[in-house]
Parts: structure tokens; sequence; C-alpha cells
DNA sequence: GCGAACATCTTAGTCATTAAGATAACGGCA
DNA sequence: TGCCGTTATCTTAATGACTAAGATGTTCGC
């Protein structure tokens, strides 16, 4: 609808039907994290949560909150929650004893890994399917994304 | 980590970078929203379903449940409270008098789209950077990830 | 070793959401 | 027509994640 003037029609259509297929996706991957949260028994923050201890290995339950955009009193209860569960253990840090140091269980990980699992794989065979250079293209492409949402979060307000 | 045999390193390396930029940016699209429902006062699921109404014009009380996964008894009050804001008007259907129709209130669609205006634009600029054929393969990428969220939602035995 | 800044925890309260069942309206069938 | 099963929404009570504000314990600079 606001759309720039184009001198091809097929450009332009395509163009919409890009701008409408990246909504249609973003909508549906939360609809699928929040089915996946779901089944796990946890809440969309709590996966979160394990997903940045499952890149970072642990973290501060500062940082965890920075993360997960919760109050520092949220996270205490989440992660009192997390530790009932057996997903995460928390100590003091004896270098900073203000501090919690929050880690995954690794045992843990291929239960939290397994309803992605099926997804991953066809996303893997899908991406087998393309061209290097094709591949390069939808990287730039997400990468300049990753851009524009990180600006507009921050225009917005937001912590981050 | 579960990567297929591949013949170059490049294109091994470039699709862990696909993989690693598509969790990314689902992640941020997430928060992006998060973010825009804080500053219009809503809720996600608010937002769900008002998006939703822009495109469809109106609905049934139903049918807004079934697009959110929200039970009948959430989506009552959420269209109270919608309603009280004055983003929506409900009456009964004439037809059948056991349906309420939901219709978005048109004056406040601006309202509504102002928060995403900034980020439209960015992301028609930066489309407008690609040629047909890069938007046509995004175009393809996003309907066969759509393809995947579905099944998987499906598989997960949620509604949708 | 004193005070300010910091990291986490506690408490009380809010609010969206759910589950279960109530209410009301439709549609078919005798 | 009148009854019954089904459908669509609403109500009620309870749950639980979350926030705000302030308490507690810890570090660091002076």
């Amino acid at each position: 609808m606001i759309a720039g003037m184009s001198s091809e029609p097929a450009r332009a259509s395509a163009m919409a039907d890009l701008m409408r297929a990246g909504r249609e996706t973003a909508r549906l991957s939360m609809v699928f994290r929040n089915a996946i949260a779901d089944r796990l028994g946890l809440t969309v923050s709590d996966l979160e949560c394990l997903d940045f201890l499952a890149d970072v290995g642990s973290a501060t339950a500062g940082q965890v909150a920075g993360r997960t955009n919760l109050t520092t009193g949220a996270v205490t209860s989440m992660l009192r929650r997390l530790q009932q569960a057996g997903f995460v253990t928390a100590e003091r840090d004896p270098a900073d004893r203000r501090r919690v140091i929050v880690t995954l269980r690794p045992e843990r990980i291929p239960e939290l890994e397994r309803p992605y699992e099926r997804f991953a794989e066809q996303a893997v065979r899908l991406i087998e399917g393309y061209s290097v250079e094709e591949v390069l293209l939808l990287v730039r492409h997400f990468g300049r994304m990753r851009e524009m949402y990180l600006a507009e979060l921050d225009r917005l307000g937001g912590a981050q």
C-alpha cells in the first residue's frame, strides 16, 4: 500500500508478496515457539532463557534479565521454577558473591532440542537445495533485517 | 552440528550462518512485536487479534479464538478490553444470533500501523535494492518456511 | 572502614489466561 | 410444532507469570 513507484508491475507484485511473506513467517515463528514452549511445559520466557544459556553456557541472573526483558524479580522466580524442574543450576559467584551464576544442565539439552529437531532437519534439507550464492543472499538479507530490528527496537525505547 | 555432508567448506559455513541468522531473526521479530504491543498498551494477543481483523475486516469471536490460540473465555474478555479501548466493535450476527461479529474500527487503523511505519519503509527500501530474481527467491524461501512451520505445528498437536 | 553503587531477592498486587460449566440459539427429526 | 443434540459465546473461580517498590547483602572507591 505504501509501495514505492516501480516501472515493472511484476516487480511491484513480487515486492508486495515478499512483504506479506515476511510478516506471515514472523507470525508463524511466534506461534511455533509458543507451541514448543507449551509442549515442554515452559513459558516462552523460560524457553528464551534456556536458549540463551545454551548459547553462552552460563550467565548471571542479571544477564538473563537483560536477555529476556524481564525484571530481576521475575527472573528470580523463573530461575526457581527452572531449577525445580531441573533444567538449570544456580549458585553464587565465589568471585563476586552478589552475583548468581546460572548454568544449563547439559544432560537436559537434548530434551530441549528434540521439538526443533524435525524442523531443523527440514531446514537443512531445504537449504541444501540452494546454490552458495543463494544461501549468501539469504544470509545478507537476514543480516540487514537484524540491523533493522535492532535499530527499531532502540528507537522504541526498549532495553535489549 | 547435524550438518549434511558438503564438499566445499565455504558452503557448509554459509549454511550454518543461514541457520543461525534465521533463528536470530525469528527471535528478534518476537522481541519487536512485544515492544510494539507494549507501546500500544496492548497484549501480544490483542495485537494478533487486531492484525487478523485488519486482514479480514471482521470475524466472529470463534474465528478470533482460532487465530489467536486462546480459549473462548479469554477471547470474551479480550474483546471486552478492545471494545472498551475503542479498537473494535462487537455485535451479534442477526443471521445467527449465537455468533458475535467483531469489526476493527477503521479510524484506529493508522494508529495501529504507526509503530510499524518506519520499519516497513526501511524494508521497502531494502527490497528495492534487490533484483526481481532475488525477490522471487526470497518469496519462495519464505513460502517453504511457511509450509514447514504449518506442518510442524500440525505435528505438535496445536490447533491453528 | 564508611558510603555509594550494584546484584539479587522479597512482597504485594495486577492481569491475562484457563478449565469447567452455564446460557442461549440453531438445525434436524419426529 | 416441540424436543434434542450441537454450536457459539459468556461466566466464574482459580492459577500463575509478571511488575513495582523496597529490602538485603556485597563490592568498590575514597
